[in-house]
DNA sequence: TTATACCACAAAATATTATTTGGTGCGAAG
DNA sequence: CTTCGCACCAAATAATATTTTGTGGTATAA
C-alpha cells in the first residue's frame, strides 16, 4: 500500500529551497517558484503530511558551542546475530555524543559519528561508555581534521 | 579576536529545542523555557547573529524522494600534498550526490557520504564521476544497510 | 461532442505570529 | 548610595500564515 507520491518540478524546487533554507517565508517561497502564497502553502503542507518533509532543524556551529572534535568510528561486533546487534544499538542510543549509527556492508559492522568537546573528552567518552559495550569486538577511530563539504540538500532525482 | 560567547542554561535549552524542532513558534518556545516572548526572541536573534545558529534546514525522507542508497566512501589520494587535496575537494564540490567530504586521520585520507537513487545509479555515479578524479589512488565503498540513529541534536557541553 | 466533476490556482479576508515599544526591577561598578 | 546597563514583562503594532471564495482548465464518461 504505497500512496505513490509523485513530485512535479515545482515540488522538487520547493524541497530544494526548504532544505537549503527552512526559514524562508511562504510569500518569498511563493515568489521564487512563481506561484501565489495559497497554493504554495498547500504544496508545502502536502509535503509535510505525506512525510516527504520529515522535520526542520537548526544547525549550529560546533566550534562555537565548544564541540571541537568530530570522529567516525568503525565498529566490529563479536557476532553478527540479531541479539548482539540489538544490544549494541540500544547501548548506542543512550549515548548523546553518538549522533549517527549506521549498519554497513564490509569488514566493519557499524559506523558511528561522534561529537565531543576535545580529544580528552573524546578519549574519556570512548573509554567509559563506548569501548566497554559487551558485544563490541574492536573499533577504529577516524578523527575529522577538516570538513570540506557538508550539504543539507539532497540531489532529488 | 574571539567575541567570547557565553551561553547560560536558558541559551543551551533554546539551542536544544531549535535543533530538534526549528518550526516551533516563538510563543511556544518562550513557554518551554519559562520566559515571555520578547526576551526569548532576543536570545534567539542573538544566537543567530553571533553565528552559533548557522542555518535552518528541512530534512526529507530519502526513500520517499527516491533516494534509496546511502554510502560512505573511504578515499586515498596519490599524495598528501596541498595541490592534490585542492584538486580533489574541488572536483568533489561539483558532484551533488556527494553530500559530505571530510579530511581524516588514518590510512584513508578522506571520507565521503554519497546519496543515490539505487545501486545502479550509485555505480554509474562512481564510475563516471568519482573514480576517475585524477588524484584518487583507491577507494572503498561502505553501503549503509540501515540507520539506527541520526540525531540532529548536538550534546551541548 | 458535451456534461460533470475535480484540481490547481489567485485574490482577498481573517487569524496567528513575530516584532517593537515602553516601562520595571535587579545587580554590578563607581 | 547612586547610577548604569541589562534582562525581563506586558501590551501595542506589524508582518506573516492561513482560510475562504470563486474561476479556469482538464480529464472522464455518456
Amino acid at each position: 500500500m504505497k500512496p505513490k507520491i509523485k513530485l512535479d518540478k515545482i515540488d522538487r524546487r520547493i524541497l530544494e529551497i526548504l532544505q537549503a533554507n527552512a526559514k524562508i517565508t511562504n510569500a518569498q517561497l511563493a515568489n521564487e517558484i512563481g506561484l501565489s502564497p495559497a497554493p504554495t502553502l498547500e504544496r508545502v503542507k502536502k509535503l509535510e503530511v505525506s512525510g516527504i518533509i520529515k522535520s526542520y532543524h537548526a544547525m549550529l556551529d560546533n566550534e562555537k558551542v565548544g564541540l571541537g572534535v568530530s570522529t567516525f568510528v568503525m565498529v566490529s561486533l563479536k557476532g553478527h546475530n540479531k541479539v548482539n546487534i540489538e544490544a549494541f544499538t540500544q547501548a548506542i542510543n543512550e549515548i548523546d555524543e553518538v549522533i549517527e549509527c549506521h549498519h554497513i556492508t564490509g569488514s566493519g559492522d557499524f559506523i558511528l559519528k561522534i561529537i565531543a568537546q576535545d580529544i580528552a573528552a573524546y578519549q574519556k567518552l570512548m573509554l567509559e561508555k563506548v569501548t566497554n559495550i559487551e558485544v563490541v569486538d574492536n573499533m577504529q577511530s577516524l578523527v575529522i581534521l577538516s570538513t570540506f563539504k557538508d550539504s543539507k540538500v539532497m540531489p532529488i532525482p
